[in-house]
DNA sequence: CGTCCACGTCTAC
DNA sequence: TAGACCTGGACGG
């Protein structure tokens, strides 16, 4: 589109495929002539999200807004893959280099990374609370904000405790179980393992959680899907658990103490409450941890999340598309009557079909136990 | 109508 | 360590 930012992809093609690979927070995109004898060499582009960007398949003569790079299947009534992506703090660029500083993939490249954080502890980047060093790319590259509160729930460390702290213990926890190794069947250290995972092997195993759940409930829509994932969250956004801001402004959710290095100033302002239900125990003369809020079933272990080392990606994604061309997609909607029913006239062209109103009931509540509220 | 908030980087004082 | 960069949804008045 003419606002989207990314550069125009040169990539010229009657039939090709595409293939995906991601690493971390980035997703590299292989276009590739179904001939390789006679279509131009592959193509590949590298994209990242931001905080709103997405891919999406729908029906080309619907584009949704802000679908700033769209693929055109060469289906009877084709298709649109599309980065759709509102807020434009994504982007795309052409070649197939990685940011040269992010590190390795905690989902991908479990083992890189893990070392990559193990053997640089002595950086200088170490020094700060664990919770903002989770958000460093260039050490847990995938991991954000909600990950990182998901991540510390799940061994409830404290998000301000120092992250040198925190990893030099894993170190030591891994000469441990060096020491009663003999003791124990292959199969017995595996389980062990993966009922006690350590801080590192969460930053690869919560994520995977995610990608396993999106595969089930089909594609990754926001409709009906953001509610399944807002369930799956145990902590992020959840009533009932404390929240403040880091260093660097960004909300850190939690449960318990916040931690030696946690900011001092300001008590943090209380969330912004919703419904008066859940019991929330508005203010209590002793915060500190907010216990839970009652409501939402926490599902149990269900079933273990496998931790195979090495290995995976195959992010494949073939796909006949077409090239075309189709501007015009990115309707500014100002002008008056913000928001729905602008309509005077529908042009030929595909305008937002409005897509259904729905009633959405979905967003979560907050509740800190910080005082200075009101 | 307005304010606050959001799954993330960037770069400038 | 602040903004800047953006749009839009939830809430409050």
């Amino acid at each position: 589109s003419a606002v989207g930012r990314g550069p125009e992809v040169p990539f010229r093609s009657e039939a090709y495929g595409i293939s995906a690979i991601a690493r971390g927070k980035e997703l590299r995109l292989t276009l590739s002539a179904l001939d390789p004898a006679a279509g131009p060499p592959a193509q590949d582009l590298v994209f990242r999200f931001g905080m709103s960007g997405s891919f999406r398949l729908c029906p080309a003569a619907e584009l949704p807004r802000h679908a700033h790079l769209r693929f055109l299947t060469r289906e009877s009534p084709p298709r649109a893959l599309c980065f759709v992506d509102p807020r434009r703090f994504g982007s795309w660029r052409l070649g197939d280099a990685w940011q040269p500083e992010r590190g390795p993939c905690v989902v991908s490249e479990y083992q890189a990374f893990r070392e990559n954080v193990l053997k640089n502890l002595e950086d200088r980047a170490f020094d700060k609370p664990i919770c903002e060093v989770l958000l460093n790319q260039k050490y847990f590259n995938g991991i954000g904000n909600y990950l990182r509160a998901e991540i510390l729930y799940r061994l409830k460390i404290p998000p301000f405790e120092k992250a040198r702290t925190v990893l030099e213990a894993l170190k030591e926890r891994e000469q441990e179980r060096r020491k009663k190794d003999p003791s124990m069947t292959l199969s017995k250290k595996v389980k062990l393992r993966q009922e006690n995972p350590d801080l590192l092997e969460l930053c690869h195993s919560v994520p995977m959680e995610v990608i396993m759940a999106e595969k089930q409930l089909l594609d990754p829509e926001h409709p009906d899907n953001y509610s399944s994932f807002k369930n799956w969250l145990q902590c992020y956004l959840v009533p009932g658990m404390s929240s403040l801001r880091d260093r660097s402004g960004r909300t850190i959710w939690f449960q318990g103490e916040p931690g030696p290095m946690a900011p001092k100033g300001e008590p943090r302002k209380a969330p912004r409450k919703k419904s008066p239900q859940l019991k929330a125990e508005p203010e209590s003369p002793s915060p500190k941890v907010t216990p839970r809020a009652p409501k939402q079933r926490r599902r149990a272990a269900a079933k273990p999340p496998r931790l195979e080392e090495q290995e995976e990606q195959e992010v494949k994604e073939e796909q006949e598309v077409k090239e075309e061309q189709e501007e015009q997609a990115d309707r500014p909607r100002k002008g008056r009557a913000r928001g729905r029913r602008t309509v005077s006239a529908a042009p030929a062209s595909p305008e937002v079909p409005q897509s259904v109103r729905r009633s959405r009931r979905t967003s979560a509540r907050r509740g800190t136990g910080e005082p200075g509220s009101a």
